[in-house]
DNA sequence: GTATATGCAAAGCATTTGCATTAAA
DNA sequence: TTTAATGCAAATGCTTTGCATATAC
């Protein structure tokens, strides 16, 4: 079940593998999901010290481009990285109150589809669902 | 079948109405969605030219708050304002090759809903669903 | 050795804000 | 008359870019 690294997959690509980009491969790598590119940077200069904000930004521009890493815009602010794809699709919760955003367990969806005239006019190649509401910790108080 | 205007809504809740807040509802109000702030920056200087940019922003920003209009941040670039409120859900169609964002039929997609352990720890108000894809002009040429 | 990635600093947009002026109620 | 909205211009925040240097291959 578990198939090449993140690394292993862009070094495949052509990809040259540097450290800078190995620094924002693991901070992605981590259990925190939703960071900003800010939050990348500070985890990263965890490891190495001397990456730049530029390089983080080109870095998480090209794992989107490939498809490796999904750029989030639901909430108001900077943009958001998910990196949890291949795992199917990515739903999202979206606290208003809080403005936490939290994955979706897949299983607890039914992705939605196209009927009538859209489906024959428009090709799906993926489907995002975004709830809006509130999370348990804020329902509580 | 037809309510009050949104103009009249607004008075409703006490609103001033000045003359460049017409002229951003009635920028809102035609047959494009989907518009940038800039472009409805635009259309309203057509009715009222003296009208600024910064209080077409103020005015969008009220009526988003006020659930008139949904800010749409599902493409690269500035935010869009999806005046088709009151309808119901308002889904979206993304041709990922032209970056045109299309409305969907409501009838055309059965809004999801969360099972399992989500839907106990989480209130959900509002569901918005991406279906990213080709479109028909895109897909012919 | 060569092509590519990096860091820095500056530029670019989109959006917001402060404040004096204007206009709705 | 009072209170809120406006326009302007400056500030802010996020993101990208140009270019000289460093580094993976």
């Amino acid at each position: 079940m578990t198939g090449p690294t993140l690394l292993e997959r862009l070094r495949e690509r052509g990809w040259r593998v540097t450290s800078q980009r190995r620094a924002v491969a693991e901070a992605l790598a981590g259990e925190h999901v939703h960071l900003t590119a800010d939050e990348v940077h500070r985890r990263a200069r965890d490891v190495l010290p001397e990456v730049s904000l530029a390089t983080v930004y080109n870095t998480l521009n090209e794992l989107v481009a490939m498809g490796e890493v999904a750029e989030v815009r639901h909430t108001p602010g900077p943009s958001r990285y998910d990196p949890n794809l291949g795992a199917g699709p990515h739903h999202h919760l979206l606290c208003t109150t809080c403005g936490t955003l939290f994955d979706v367990d897949p299983a607890a969806v039914a992705t939605p589809t196209l009927s009538g005239d859209d489906r024959r006019q428009f090709r799906v190649d993926a489907v995002d669902v975004l709830f809006r509401g509130t999370c348990a910790a804020c329902a509580a108080g």
